[in-house]
DNA sequence: AAGCTTTCCTGAACGC
DNA sequence: TGCGTTCAGGAAAGCT
């Protein structure tokens, strides 16, 4: 499931691949996956590709933008020929120079959508923090968090308070933070603010320079798999790597944690 | 209004 | 073996 780290690993190398290049069609195979709210001169250039939350998002040359969320199975695999469209290809986009890029999803959760300049950010407003901006301190934190009545896991998964973070790397922070997923967010302390912040950055960074995580579906734009499914140290396991101690399963949200009892407080 | 639950979707894994 | 059920989950809509 893409999360902070796979998105950017996209958009990086997406940026890097087809910034200045033409599109001269966009296809839609299954209903509802683009939503259109501005209309598209072909041909147009992308002019770069850059992430924000959890978008991917396409900057043109013309007066709109295209969004692209993968949420959980979405894939943009770049370039790829005719026959590999395939059943669960939800999109594709034409380059002028006949190359071609698929957007598939095999659970057709993911959206593309097609925004003008003057409603992006109105579209993105709806968004918090950013792990790697000036805001993401203990103050803030602190602030967001001080009268609410939830879990920390459930506020750092929580898209409007901050911005990336989904079920895995949750975990992964509370775990590198020795903090219990299941203390209410309003009674941790600046001092432990500093180490969430400190750990979640760390993650982050360390889960880009990998690649990312594959734990099933996603993919880089060349359909490899990234490589910090190695370096996980409690989402999906059995055991805590620090006591090994057994880990307890809980359900929060609808949504999985582990967590280590004796190692988490 | 905040914080729950449900919804979307389909393949894999599980249980009888 | 095979069929039915459950689970996985991001985010938005619906509900209390």
């Amino acid at each position: 499931m893409p999360e902070l780290p796979e998105v950017e690993t996209i958009c990086r190398s997406l940026n890097k691949e087809i910034s200045n290049k033409e599109i001269y069609q966009i296809h839609e195979i299954r209903n509802h996956t683009i939503h259109k709210e501005h209309e598209i001169i072909f041909p147009f250039t992308i002019t770069s590709v850059y992430r924000r939350a959890k978008f991917i998002i396409f900057e043109t040359s013309q007066d709109f933008k295209i969004l692209i969320h993968l949420r959980m199975t979405g894939k943009l695999i770049y370039p790829v020929n005719e026959e590999d469209v395939n059943r669960y290809t939800r999109a594709y986009f034409k380059f002028t120079d006949g190359k071609l890029m698929i957007f598939d999803d095999v659970r057709c959760f993911g959206t593309i959508e097609i925004i003008p300049n003057q409603l992006v950010d109105k579209r993105l407003n709806l968004y918090g923090i950013e792990p790697f901006s000036q805001d993401f301190n203990k103050t803030q934190l602190k602030k967001l968090s001080s009268h609410k009545q939830l879990a920390i896991k459930q506020f750092l998964l929580d898209q409007k308070m901050i911005v990336g973070i989904g079920n895995i790397y949750a975990q992964e922070i509370l775990f590198r933070a020795k903090i219990s997923p299941l203390r209410s967010v309003s009674k941790i302390k600046m001092k432990e603010w500093v180490i969430i912040v400190q750990e979640t950055q760390k993650v982050l960074e360390e889960a880009i320079s990998k690649n990312g995580t594959s734990i099933s579906d996603f993919r880089r734009i060349d359909n490899k798999t990234g490589e910090f499914q190695n370096f996980l140290q409690v989402y999906s396991k059995k055991t805590c790597p620090l006591c090994q101690n057994e880990l307890m399963v809980i359900r929060q949200g609808g949504r999985s944690t582990r967590y280590c009892e004796k190692c988490q407080k």
